[in-house]
DNA sequence: CATGGTCAAGTGGCA
DNA sequence: TGCCACTTGACCATG
């Protein structure tokens, strides 16, 4: 029996990151060093020290483990891991660590424990992913980033579905050019391996002059499948005609039967802070606002600044038990 | 050992 | 032109 709301949130746990060192000290799947650090000599002279990111990648994968646990044991079944997992993972192929088979026997612990407590694990590279630039080495750095997101998912033993889903957005329209810009996206997507694209999906974007829900539905979901995430808060932005619901309805029918809808929500920090200098795109530490799922069974990454407080915070206002099944 | 300046990547909006 | 915002703090030099 599933609940029809899961909640879930983005990559740090505050209670875990945050944990003192009497206690054990900092919990974090996000170890990374900077590139003067593991770098000698040039861009491209090879000179790497992989050593030290496997160590940190190890620590991280270690970590996760430990995240998935207490998410478990508070009842938060939705979880986006984050991208640092492995630091610099486009630079190096990940069996080039030494520690790697301890860190891919960590992350198969991991899957195997997500499966078991039927946790969703998903991922959502930044944006500097963006398949449909006019720039091919722009082009070919996304497509080395999304499939290493996606390897990290076949080390956790996840059989590729959009259950795991890596969720970019197109991010870019150079112009309103969007008929040139999904064609060079999707040209991009069929250069995918076919456990990425099984993956791989797309979210609205929080600007006029990007791409709305209809969009996406339009220039991708009409032409390769493939399912859109409904951002709450990005869709006011660029409604495009569609209220809400319409919208939040619209992704909906992009997901297969068997994958539960995914969404995000968020709220204005110029809001909370009574801050009208703040960005209007800029999120809250805490959300207030009864999320409205329009009577539909949703998956709900909360990305509020407080992360998993935020979460337990919501529950508490309205009047989830312990267990986080809402009253 | 606490602090604060700084850090890889693309794109677009704004002062 | 340079900052901010997005997926995300964490690193690390300095006192």
């Amino acid at each position: 029996m599933t609940e029809k709301v899961r909640l879930g949130y983005a990559c740090v746990n505050m209670t875990l990151t945050n944990r003192p060192k009497k206690l054990g000290g900092r919990v974090t799947t996000s170890r990374t060093a900077r590139k003067a650090t593991w770098q000698n000599g040039s861009d491209d002279s090879k000179d790497w020290d992989l050593h030290l990111l496997g160590e940190r990648t190890l620590l991280n994968a270690n970590d996760l483990l430990h995240y998935l646990q207490w998410n478990n044991d508070h009842n938060i079944k939705l979880f986006r891991l984050g991208s640092e997992l492995f630091p610099w993972h486009d630079h190096y192929e990940l069996n080039e660590l030494p520690q790697f088979d301890d860190i891919s026997a960590k992350l198969l612990e991991c899957g195997d424990y997500a499966k078991e407590h039927g946790i969703r694990v998903t991922t959502h590279p930044g944006p500097f992913n963006v398949l449909g630039s006019p720039n091919t080495e722009v082009v070919r750095r996304t497509i080395i980033s999304l499939e290493r997101h996606s390897e990290v998912f076949d080390l956790m033993g996840f059989e590729p579905s959009f259950e795991n889903k890596i969720n970019i957005h197109v991010g870019g329209s150079y112009g309103g050019d969007f008929d040139g810009t999904s064609k060079r996206w999707i040209a991009g997507w069929h250069k995918l391996s076919d456990n990425c694209k099984k993956r791989l999906v797309l979210e609205n974007d929080d600007k006029p002059s990007m791409w709305s829900t209809q969009m996406l539905y339009d220039y991708f979901h009409k032409e390769i499948g493939i399912p859109i995430t409904f951002d709450y808060h990005h869709h006011s932005f660029h409604p495009d005609e569609l209220s809400e619901e319409a919208a939040l309805k619209l992704a909906a029918t992009t997901w297969p039967d068997n994958v539960r809808q995914c969404t995000h929500y968020s709220e204005s920090r110029a809001r909370e802070k009574q801050d009208p200098k703040i960005r209007a795109q800029a999120h809250s530490d805490y959300i207030v606002d009864e999320i409205n799922t329009y009577g539909l069974e949703l998956d709900i990454v909360i990305e509020a600044k407080a992360k998993e407080l935020a979460l337990l915070e919501y529950r508490n206002i309205y009047a989830y038990n312990k267990k986080g099944v809402l009253l």
